[in-house]
DNA sequence: GAAAATTAGTTAGTGCACTAATCAACAGGG
DNA sequence: CCCTGTTGATTAGTGCACTAACTAATTTTC
């Protein structure tokens, strides 16, 4: 067996786990966020607009790391539910203002026992979670750089 | 702010990253399957493949994690690439059997370089790569668990 | 101030991933 | 046997996530 066959099964193994790990937490959040009528992309955005509202749909999905196009039907969903509304800004008739509704306001005190409720379900403490954190968001660094370059030369002359 | 405050902001971090990491570095395989015709999910079937061939469709959902209804389109696709021939098992005709064609067990050499590509892509060495690997294989080890077993108590008699 | 370029969102189309419902084939127990 | 229950795969339906193409509004440039 040569190098690169150890090199497939070894690339299999991270790839791989990375998407499965994905997988497998969001759907260890699905019977929580159940209780609150939302998928977990849905309480990304909820997220987002409990730290900050009204805001920008352009502002939410660079937030989020979202396609605006991937947005767009996502916020009409949560419209339909009745916990954001959205508006034409008077500033700029391009640019849409998503607000949260008084439900989607106060269902951010139902929200608040959800991430202690998960890091135990997930037997993480908040330095584990933290370091983990951390690995994600320096992997997400290098992925979105790899992809912004994709001649194989290029961090020669960056 | 209160600790339940903190909380959120935490755990956004948390599954948040997760999730834009995996689709992040899914993303970055992108441009590189693009050269075998091949998804990234289309990608992890045919590891499977390549490791053990022919194969029960019901293992390769149990190797990828994957349901039966999500595999099943999934194979499809790749037996109209012409990777792939599904047939039903002589010994028992509710199985199906999956084996490569000979296009599909020649476009193992071609991706050979691609695990080594990725790892340098990602600025990643073969440690990192796989002390990340074990902690993801440990998160979907929790994450199942807690799916399991929805009742809070549930691991005071596991 | 009009033409050109840019920007914000939406729509269309493809592919994953899940649940629920269905169907055919198999395995046992009476 | 045959009836019941189980198993392996598929289908239908929902929701994400992406690219490409498009619309409309704003900004730049001449």
């Amino acid at each position: 067996m040569t190098v690169q066959d150890n090199d497939l099964r070894l690339d299999r193994q991270l790839c791989f786990g990375l998407s499965v790990a994905s997988r497998s937490v969001v759907a260890a959040y699905k019977p929580v966020l159940a209780e609150l009528s939302l998928t977990h992309p849905q309480y990304l955005v909820m997220l987002a607009l409990w730290e900050q509202a009204p805001r920008q749909a352009k502002d939410i999905s660079g937030a989020l790391l979202l396609e605006p196009a991937t947005l767009s039907p996502l916020l009409k969903r949560l419209e339909a539910l009745g916990y954001v509304s959205r508006h034409r800004s008077a500033a700029d008739q391009r640019a849409l203002a998503v607000d949260l509704t008084p439900a989607g306001a106060a269902l951010r005190e139902k929200a608040l026992s959800v991430p202690g409720t998960m890091l135990s379900r997930l037997g993480l403490d908040r330095d584990s979670a933290s370091a983990l954190h951390h690995t994600m968001m320096a992997l997400i660094d290098a992925a979105t750089r790899a992809d912004d370059a994709p001649p194989a030369h290029a961090q020669l002359h960056a």
